[in-house]
Parts: C-alpha cells; structure tokens; sequence
DNA sequence: TGATGATCATTG
DNA sequence: CAATGATCATCA
C-alpha cells in the first residue's frame, strides 16, 4: 500500500464526508447515476441510502456497525436553513422482551452510539429534498456529562418497561432520548404487561431529540474554530 | 406550526 | 417481525 500513514482509516472517512459538503442530493445522486425519487414519501431512506453508497457502505440492514472495522455508525441529519434539526433521529428499536438484567452500558443503543460520522443534510422541509445540500461533517462521541444524560433516560425508561408501563410511556418522556412508536400498520410485539404476563404493543424505538442533535451540531460548529 | 403517531421500502 | 435507512401528515 502506498497511502500515506499520517491519516487513520478514520480520518480518510471524515475527509471522504466532508467532501461531499456543498453538493446538492441531485448532483450527488447524478454522480453515482442513482435515479432520483419524485418524493421522499414513498422512499424515506434515499438520502441516507445514498450517502452511505458515496462513502463506501455496502450492506443493509445488519446488526454492525456502518463501518464495521471502524465501529462508526452514519446518521444523516436533514436541519433548516437556520441549522436546527427538523426531525428526531432514529437510533434503535427498544427492547421490549427479555430484557431483564440489561444495563445502559450492555445495552444495544450503548453500543450503536459510541461514535457516529453526522452529516447535515440543509434544506427547508418545502423545498424540493433533491435541491438540499450536504453540510459540515463530523464525527461524535459522547462526552460524559452527554452520557450521563443518556444514561438517565434509558433507565427511567427500561424503569418503565421492566414493570410492564411502556404504554405509559409519554413521548414527552426523557431530556435527550425520546421514546416513539415505530411499526407498520397492525404491526405489534411481545412485551411484558404490569401483571408479568406476555403482551403485545406497538414496537418502540429510541430517538434522539432535536434539542440534543442540535447541541451536538453547536459543538461540533464551535470546535472548529477553538 | 410543531410534535406525535403513522408510514414507506427493503432485507434476513 | 425486526432490522436497516428515515420522513410524512394530521391534529391540537
């Protein structure tokens, strides 16, 4: 190999992400001759999908990180002209069944957050999402005190789930983390209700909340410049 | 007008 | 169904 040894695998996957800023979802799919979609309705995970394929993520839907030998999981972010988040972000599924003597730190959402490659995706939710524009990409991990908040929401939550409440659970639930429901239609599962018994419910997934992504995007933003 | 619940495509 | 990728759309 002849590639220079002063950058990690990492640091060649930031500077990969941070290329992409300034192109627009049309000019980038046209690069990788992906066909665009009349709409995002009917096909929520073009961006994402497409990023991933610029950057080199070739399988979908694994249990593993995106860059599996470098434990990096991508997000995309779609934010407003003004920066701010439009939507939560998606991280896991909750678990809901067999559960029982799971900690934050052995947890699936622990582990899926150690480090994720964020990249911005600008555009108001009226303008036509082909026209949006990568942002600045970075890399994140949690910083303690960002841990600890984490940390809190999961156990009051898992607090919820282990007594069998999870449809008690409000979405206002949780200074960081959100608690939402995610299925299909008629789509349920298997949780254990207040009596101990097996039970179903709507599947749940843990999101992040835009205030928090926004803090981390401010971060990221200062850091630049320190 | 923002948030909550609903929804879309695809794969193993 | 659960997991990957998320955004839509209705209603308070």
């Amino acid at each position: 190999m002849t590639h220079c040894n002063i950058f990690s695998e990492e640091d060649t996957l930031l500077i990969n992400a941070q290329g992409l800023h300034g192109y627009s979802i049309k000019e980038l799919a046209y690069s990788i001759s992906k066909p665009l979609p009349v709409c995002l309705k009917n096909n929520k995970g073009f961006i994402g999908i497409l990023i991933e394929s610029l950057l080199g993520v070739i399988t979908n839907n694994r249990i593993s990180p995106d860059f599996c030998e470098l434990n990096i999981e991508l997000k995309t972010i779609p934010i407003c002209s003004e920066g701010y988040p439009l939507e939560n972000t998606f991280i896991c599924y909750v678990p809901l069944f067999k559960n029982i003597g799971l900690t934050w730190e052995s947890s699936y959402i622990y582990k899926k957050i150690r480090k994720i490659l964020w990249i911005p995706i600008q555009g108001s939710r009226n303008s036509e999402f082909f026209n949006k524009k990568v942002g600045h990409a970075f890399i994140w991990s949690p910083s303690i005190l960002e841990d600890n908040y984490l940390k809190k929401d999961w156990e009051e939550f898992m607090d919820y789930i282990i007594l069998g409440k999870v449809n008690k659970i409000k979405s206002q639930y949780g200074s960081v983390l959100q608690v939402k429901k995610k299925s299909k239609r008629n789509v349920l599962t298997k949780y254990i209700n207040e009596y101990g018994k097996i039970s179903l419910t709507v599947p749940r997934a843990f999101y992040f909340r835009k205030k928090f992504t926004y803090s981390l995007l401010k971060n990221a933003f200062y850091k630049k410049f320190l």
